[in-house]
DNA sequence: ATGGTTTTTACTGCGTC
DNA sequence: GACGCGGTAAAAACCAT
């Protein structure tokens, strides 16, 4: 490249870099202009110094083509946080070249091979620990702010480690699953939690705890019964406030009501809402159906029709 | 996608305090 | 008049097909 060449090259940058800086002067009204050599911003007519120091954002080498930028720059591509170790990670290239590309003998292929195999090996393995350590604490968090006992975590992320050996995870968030197997464990385990519950803890909404429910639930083979109602009943029955009593007399009249094949197709909470209801109406104990609509989540009108069946099936029962 | 079932929403009337 | 309760119709949600 000549001289002549450089030069213009030269003043086709400062003048582009010119045409940006451009204002009026705050003094005067004088036009401001870019003084490129003193690294000042000035005004063309009184001289006052608008802006100095500036710095210079851009490399202190000059490249003319891109093999040279190559050579010259010390810095590589920009992070990004797509990638679970932002890019950083160690890459070997497929191709069998040296750094000056000339091919490899065949024993140092054999190494870069063995290299790239277990290289590949770690990064993946890193990556999903990294999944699994980020949820299990989204299962741990949400496990206390439900008061579910140790046992459930476990399971929950023994769910969630199954999930994600069996590739369940690309597609879904890991919250999603993590959700999802939290709520799968915590019926499992005998101490369910309503979806709506589990949902109002979790970062997910509901729709997509249920279809990633769902899709766990299928993939990984999981019996999951329908919940007992019977194992709503302690929880609902001490935030109501209500006697042990009341408790025992809800408990049979749920089993009661299972001998009768009330329990097929409904929900349930709603059952276990109804029978608490029944029970404390039993037990003379005064709460009202808004009260248990409020703690159980489930609507007036639902506790109404299910206590009425309750309350039949029951007295058929002692009748007989 | 569809149809059947269950639950919810919204509204009304009744009796009681 | 507010409250608790019961009922109804229509809408919405859910589920299996």
């Amino acid at each position: 490249m000549t001289d002549t060449r450089i030069r213009e090259f030269e003043k086709e940058e400062k003048e582009t870099e010119n045409e940006v800086e451009e204002g009026v002067c705050s003094e005067c009204g004088g036009r401001l202009v870019n003084d490129e050599e003193r690294a000042e911003v000035i005004c063309e007519d009184c001289g006052l110094v608008v802006e100095e120091d500036r710095i210079d954002p851009g490399p202190e080498w000059r490249a003319f083509n891109p093999q040279e930028r190559d050579r010259k720059s010390r810095v590589g591509a920009p992070t990004t946080t797509m990638m679970h170790d932002k890019g950083l990670s160690t890459n070997i290239g497929w191709q069998d070249k040296d750094a000056y590309g000339k091919s490899l003998s065949p024993r140092q292929r054999e190494k870069m091979q063995r290299l790239r195999r277990w290289n590949e090996r770690f990064r993946t393995r890193n990556s999903k620990e990294r999944n699994l350590k980020q949820a299990l604490g989204e299962i741990d968090r949400m496990a206390s702010a439900l008061g579910l006992p140790e046992n459930v975590r476990e399971m929950a992320s023994v769910i969630y480690r199954r999930a994600l050996n069996d590739d369940l995870l690309p597609g879904r968030s890991i919250e999603g699953v993590a959700t999802a197997a939290l709520y799968a464990s915590a019926r499992q385990t005998g101490t369910p939690r309503s979806l709506d519950e589990i949902s109002d803890v979790s970062r997910v909404d509901k729709m997509e705890l249920t279809r990633t429910y769902r899709y766990i639930v299928r993939q990984l083979g999981l019996e999951v019964q329908p919940a007992d109602p019977v194992s709503y009943l302690p929880r609902f029955t001490s935030e109501l406030n209500l006697s042990e009593e009341a408790e025992r007399r809800a408990r049979e009249l749920l089993q009661a009501a299972k001998k009768d094949g009330l329990h097929s197709g409904k929900s349930p909470v709603g059952l276990a809402a109804a029978a608490i209801y029944a029970a404390a109406l039993l037990t003379n104990e005064k709460v009202t159906q808004s009260e248990v609509s409020e703690v159980t989540d489930v609507s007036e009108v639902t506790i109404r029709n299910r206590y009425k069946e309750l309350l039949e099936s029951a007295e058929a029962g002692t009748a007989a």
